[in-house]
RNA sequence: GCGGAUGUAGCUCAGCUGGCAGAGCGCCAGGUUGUGGUCUUGGAUGUCGCGGGUUCGAGCCCCGUCGUUCGCCCCA
């Protein structure tokens, strides 16, 4: 393939089955989420820089090397969003919609992060997003959840998935719980990995979800947040785990969740396969109380999560079946006319109906099963004549005749 | 950003120690002047990812580069 005609790294193309295992987890994901009372939303693809750079904190990755960050023509800082949930919040904002709250966001698109591309990680890559905007109440993260974990269940990709669930708690508690993991890993400080001794100045929960061996052996005797909840944050993940248990949410508590990002509080939560190698969270989210306000707003409490609609399509088993239709075949010239009108007849009454614009019939014929269609409308000039057709259903391969005006209730 | 594997027809892949680029599927045409799937006959495939090097000769060896992939990192 000639270079200048290979797709960005990182990229790809979604055509047959792909697209339709794509737009099959989008289908389902906003279906069930208009029936959690969530309402669409969309927003631009790019925003301005400091959108992103205030919202996600400057200590994540995804700022710091991630970002497709470029200067517009008039000299502003741009940034293809590498996540939703900044630019939702910002438009929140923006419309003055922290005056009419909560507001229950569904969301859908393509975001960018340049990172090294693998199976399930891509530059431009597609999530679904759920945000309850202006809530802090425990209830609001069971219905976020309970819905992530339905959209799963309809997908019926469920059964390889778990919800993984911690709590980080409020600022206060969380803070304490940063004390008591600095007070402790700094005693092991080198036994630590390179890695988390650089987590351990930067972001020092991050050191508890390490993958290194060395590390792991260290974690498993370091402190959880439990003890260093206060009385509320205990308290809200209680009420939260009351909840999902009302609802019937299987829930595995991991005190070694955190997220990656730095703006969450209270509920962290993860839906974790072991279907897609290294990338093997599904959907992921939590509560960012924080957010809004960081980015110059009011304080408004948040909780949502994101999934990667690419993973998802990889969990599905089957790709979904291309969608059936009529063939409609006329033998010779003077039938096109005819046939025209019998195809705009079955398309005005919801067929999937198609005429090929040439070819002999047995092309046509060939074509009609080839692009899977359920059935073959045969229109020859001798059955015009009469006001019929040959119909033929292309699984059975059973052939009559049936009066043309009847062909539309015939195929309903 | 780091380490490993890999790249040959539209797809899946074979190609020996360096010696004329192949198979299956798919595609196109015929067997059927108005009927698909099965069968049958014939046909077309290509910058061997790209660029250098070694060699009488490179798909094969060497260097570089781009893409993919596995792990790390990060995350959805």
């Amino acid at each position: 393939m000639a270079h200048d005609l290979q797709p960005v790294r990182g990229t790809r193309d979604l055509i047959g089955d792909d697209a339709r295992r794509h737009f099959h987890v989008v289908d389902v994901a906003r279906r069930i989420a208009a029936t959690y009372g969530f309402d669409e939303w969309s927003t631009p693809i790019f925003e301005q820089t400091g959108v992103f750079a205030r919202g996600l904190g400057d200590t994540s990755d995804v700022v710091m090397k991630e970002m497709y960050t470029f200067p517009d023509r008039g000299g502003e800082s741009l940034t293809l969003r590498p996540e939703a949930t900044a630019g939702i919040c910002r438009a929140l904002v923006s419309n003055g919609l922290t005056q009419s709250l909560p507001q229950k966001v569904f969301y859908t698109g393509p975001m960018f992060r340049y990172e090294r591309p693998q199976k399930g990680r891509y530059r431009q890559f597609h999530q679904i997003d759920i945000e309850v905007l202006g809530s802090g109440e425990p209830l609001a993260d069971a219905e976020v959840i309970a819905c992530g974990w339905a959209i799963l269940k309809a997908l019926d990709v469920a059964k390889d998935v778990v919800l993984e669930l911690n709590t980080l708690g409020d600022p206060e508690s969380r803070a304490a719980y940063r004390t008591a993991l600095i007070t402790y890993f700094s005693a092991y400080k080198d036994q630590l990995s390179e890695d988390s001794q650089a987590r351990l100045d930067r972001n020092p929960l991050r050191v508890v979800d390490s993958k290194d061996p060395g590390d792991k052996a260290l974690v498993a005797n370091a402190p959880t947040i439990h003890p260093y909840l206060n009385a509320a944050s205990a308290k809200f993940y209680d009420d939260l785990r009351r909840h999902l248990d009302r609802i019937g949410v299987p829930v595995v508590e991991n005190p070694r969740i955190v997220r990656g990002l730095d703006y969450y509080s209270h509920t962290a939560f993860e839906f974790v396969t072991s279907a897609l190698g290294a990338q093997g969270t599904v959907l992921g989210g939590g509560r960012y109380d924080g957010l809004v306000e960081e980015m110059g707003g009011p304080h408004t409490p948040c909780v949502g999560w994101a999934a990667g609609v690419e993973r998802l399509a990889m969990l599905l088993d089957a790709a979904p079946a291309a969608p059936k239709g009529v063939a409609v075949i006329p033998v010779g010239d003077a039938a096109e006319a005819v046939a025209l009108d019998v195809v705009q007849a079955l398309r005005d009454a919801g067929i999937r109906a198609e005429m090929g614009y040439r070819g002999t019939v047995k092309r046509r014929m060939e074509r009609a099963n080839r692009t899977g269609a359920r059935a073959a409308i045969i229109l020859g000039e001798a059955e015009i004549a009469r006001g019929v057709a040959q119909l033929k259903d292309l699984e059975t391969g059973d052939q009559a005749e049936v009066a043309i005006a009847d062909l539309v209730s015939k195929l309903a």
